[in-house]
DNA sequence: GTCTATATTGTGATAGAC
DNA sequence: GTCTATCACAATATAGAC
């Protein structure tokens, strides 16, 4: 989508990415961003003029990787049952690659709704469609009936929470041992798909 | 559980209230809640020392105002089925008195894991006994086999992600219309209930 | 392009007058 | 108890040498 970016630019990119996403925009200084990268402050200033700017590129591309893409699945030709199974496994699977992702995506959102919002309509994503869908198998008899907006609001919600509220589902339930949690997401990927299709057989 | 406390006190324990859980620890400094309170930043520290210490009054108060006290409910004396509508129904409703808790709480337990849960701990709260609830309902058959934990989890998750998630949810698919949200929270204090008995009915 | 040095403003915290 | 004034340091950002 961009032209190619300079070794250095990149190198500030990684390095950016992981302090943003794990300390977020108030928790961030460049100076932190400039040791990760063995670099100066200076530097990131010459390639991205200002923390806002850096912030910016470090956001969408955390948004895009997680968000839209995701959604392709209810466009395909499985039947709707299948559809959900898919999601929920390609989610999951999704985040436990990137988790800080989603408890940085709900506080940006909180912290700057305005201009975050700006930001991701800039990348051309809508929910409707993927309503309109829900829609028609209601209409269809495939699935009971329920409120479109609370399907899809509840298969985010277990899909995205675990990663959310690690800390405290890791530290209290599980203590504190991340390989049970681990086992957990991933049994998580059939287990969540079963809930849901139970929950709105017809 | 304390001393009465003196009438500037509780003024400025509102003011960092309000500001740190719209803006948490990092987002907010002494001099904004120094503002919001009317009086100056010296007087902060005169009462309660340091930031660390004035965030942790707030914390804790926060903490103890939203999870433990709502697991209450599991044990009663009501069949399981109505402890899970009653659960969701006071949860919710808790919530929308302080929508901010939850997404404040989930990024400060991620902002510093180690000292959060040591004051969580300090609460004597534990999720053990409503686990165990649980594998006696599946033992006596009023429920589906499922695993406690992705029970506990769902229920937390429908309920509480929401909150976390509301700029997305409102501004995306509400089109920034806050009464619609509102509504649509008012809906799932029975939906989410209907939700979660349809999944785990035996 | 990359560095050091510096300007400027904001931060948590304290001293001391009243 | 409450204020003003101030300290010591950290923040973003820029200027200018190389």
């Amino acid at each position: 989508m961009n032209v190619k970016l300079s070794e250095t630019e990149t190198l500030i990119l990684n390095a950016a990415r992981n302090v943003f996403l794990e300390n977020g925009f108030d928790g961030t200084t460049m100076q932190k961003i400039a040791d990760e990268a063995g670099i100066n402050k200076a530097l990131l200033h010459y390639y991205f003029r200002s923390k806002d700017r850096l912030f910016e590129a470090v956001f969408i591309e955390a948004f895009a990787r997680m968000v839209p893409n995701i959604m392709k699945v209810f466009f395909s030709e499985m039947e709707f049952q299948e559809k959900i199974r898919n999601f929920v496994d390609t989610y999951i699977t999704a985040l436990q690659q990137y988790p800080q992702i989603p408890l940085f995506i709900l506080h940006e959102l909180h912290r700057n709704p305005g201009r975050i919002i700006e930001l991701i309509k800039s990348t051309g994503m809508n929910p409707d469609f993927v309503m309109d869908i829900i829609r028609q198998e209601i209409k269809k008899g495939t699935i009971a009936e329920i409120d479109p907006y609370d399907l899809m609001v509840n298969m985010l919600a277990m899909c995205i929470f675990p990663f959310a509220a690690r800390p405290m589902i890791q530290g209290f339930i599980f203590k504190n041992d991340a390989k049970v949690f681990e086992e957990f997401l991933d049994k998580r990927k059939t287990e969540v798909a079963d809930f849901i299709l139970n929950a709105i057989k017809p």
